[in-house]
DNA sequence: AGCGTAACGAAACGGCAGGACCGTTTAACC
DNA sequence: GGTTAAACGGTCCTGCCGTTTCGTTACGCT
């Protein structure tokens, strides 16, 4: 457990090659699927021996894992449009539009994959989303202090709604939802919110 | 593509072969998971030659699909409660009885992780949720009768938005959601149905 | 009941993913 | 700039997954 490649000595070749690898495991994954991710591959894509690959990050869930660590450090920032609604539907549109990326869309599916065969990626998985949500959550508790919603609404709860039937379609038609999918999503989560369904 | 086993002489031992198989392959799949899904354990647990499971499934994803097949014939009926919201929960509640079923939600684990491998395997969830989402929309139709919900909503789009939310706290926080989360998805869904959300 | 063949089962085979070994490179520290 | 060991990379190899082969069983049909 202790002494993983990698964290000892971090310096410019480590971070190259890891930068490296993760590259050229996303555009396998985008290219090719996560059913055809062989990291013999990805080592020759990335230039790297093959064996520092099996080394470092030792199976097909543990890169994968890998690569969602590194997405959740690049987050963008929320967008604030003064409502609620407003905010819902940027949100949806963001979640819209990293499912329909290439390169994202199709990590999305390799991490889910791999999540439900390995603990580790779905711990993983699970921390990227409790930083997501909760990065969206003050949405919520803005508009609630606003009076747009009941007072007890909780936040996170109103956020995972939207991505909800997103990611939902995502998985059962096998296609990235399309506009109108995004902008439905936000509007149910915000139609059940002031419902009052999300008060705890 | 013709010719393939099982489909031209379906007598006693070649059911009695699927069974087994099927039977067994739920079996790992309940205590080991999709990752340690190996056909050569699965034929040795069925007392049935390993020729005859890759013979006749193929691969791992063939397999998990022909068990969803075999699932998708034994759907149980849906009840009727007189009232919109009534049945949405009733759905509710059945699809979570579903996730939380030992057996049932490693199934779906597993076929979800599959299809995003496999298109064959895919092709058999959507057909899957497809047979599944008709069978619940006519309680939605029938709340559009009886004016509980606005004319021109989509039922089958009712009937999803209850799902969705059950299948993504089961992907991302990998246990099976309980009670009032079920609840909460057929309110959610009632609501954003009654506010017009679904309104084609 | 008896025949033809679809389907099953045991064993041997082959290819490849994943790992072991060991020499080489280079980051970290002085 | 010199030293140390962490990390990399090439090569070989081993074990297992999936396949092929061929003999056996028993289903479907008349």
């Amino acid at each position: 457990m202790s002494a993983e490649p990698g964290t000892v000595r971090p310096g410019g070749r480590t971070a190259r090659v890891r930068t490296a690898v993760l590259r050229a495991a996303g555009d396998v994954l985008a290219e090719r699927g996560f059913a055809h991710l062989d990291l013999a591959d990805v080592a020759r894509r990335a230039e790297v021996g093959k064996t520092t690959v099996y080394r470092r990050w030792g199976s097909v869930t543990g890169l994968v894992a890998d690569l969602l660590a590194d997405m959740a450090e690049q987050s963008l920032p929320r967008e604030e449009t003064g409502s609620v609604l407003g905010d819902l539907r940027a949100n949806a549109s963001l979640v819209r539009w990293t499912l329909a990326d290439a390169r994202q869309g199709a990590l999305f599916r390799a991490v889910i994959a791999a999540a439900t065969c390995d603990e580790r990626t779905a711990q993983a998985l699970r921390r990227f989303y409790e930083v997501r949500v909760a990065e969206w959550a003050p949405c919520v508790e803005q508009g609630v202090a606003r009076g747009e919603l009941p007072p007890g609404t909780d936040a996170k709860a109103v956020v995972r709604a939207v991505s909800a039937p997103l990611y939902y379609e995502l998985l059962t038609t096998g296609t990235a939802p399309d506009t109108p999918a995004a902008e439905r999503a936000a509007q149910a989560a915000y139609a059940a919110a002031v419902a009052g369904v999300y008060v705890s």
